[in-house]
DNA sequence: CCGAATCCAAATGGATACTG
DNA sequence: CAGTATCCATTTGGATTCGG
């Protein structure tokens, strides 16, 4: 197990990290949406996840794309569409989220 | 991709479903942490968490004992003795535990 | 259609003190 | 040592409105 020293002298964790980079409410499932799916307007993935708030989803989306996990590609047209996807590093994630998606199809009753 | 329809008529998901069991900030730690030591007691296990308050990790472990993650002996002596360990259902989790630990470790800086 | 901004309610988290 | 309870600050989330 590796627990390397951070700048504050305090162990960090890996698991910790990706727990950082994806562990908000709505991350797991938007990404293995965009995975299955491959491109996604903004309301079809809204669609997708009943439940969570405007609000929510755009925080998520920004936060996936700042963190180079998602694309972003915004048509200047009237109306507007912007169309999700995931990027190469977005894909690296997709083994946590299989073994996610496994777990959860056995043990939800 | 299994999308069972839950009593409101949602759409539920598996990765929601382990989202929801698992996704607290510590849970994961905490499991991979037992996972790999087999049993600590309390304070141990507050030591390896550098970060987490008391109270939170009180509530975390609370969670994951109710859900069958863990298991807890309660020893009565002078001074009182806790051990967690995992029980079998919290070892189903250790495929994506695993996962976790891979990416991260591939990708903080 | 997409999303930023605002306002406000609710949930979360830390610090501390207390109990067995 | 382990855990609960309380108080309070901070964060999060929903509903709504506005703007490109």
């Amino acid at each position: 197990m590796t627990t390397p020293i951070d700048e504050n002298g305090k162990l960090k964790c890996s698991i910790e990290y990706t727990m950082k980079k994806i562990g908000g409410k709505w991350k797991p499932v938007i990404l293995w949406h965009l995975g299955a799916d491959g491109t996604l307007r903004y309301n079809e993935l809204r669609r997708l996840l009943p439940g969570v708030s405007h609000k929510v989803l755009s925080q998520q989306l920004k936060e996936l794309e700042e963190d180079r996990f998602i694309d972003r590609v915004s048509y200047n047209t009237i109306p507007p569409k912007v169309e999700y996807s995931m990027t190469d590093v977005g894909r690296t994630i997709m083994p946590i989220l299989e073994q996610m998606h496994i777990w959860g199809a056995e043990h939800q009753s």
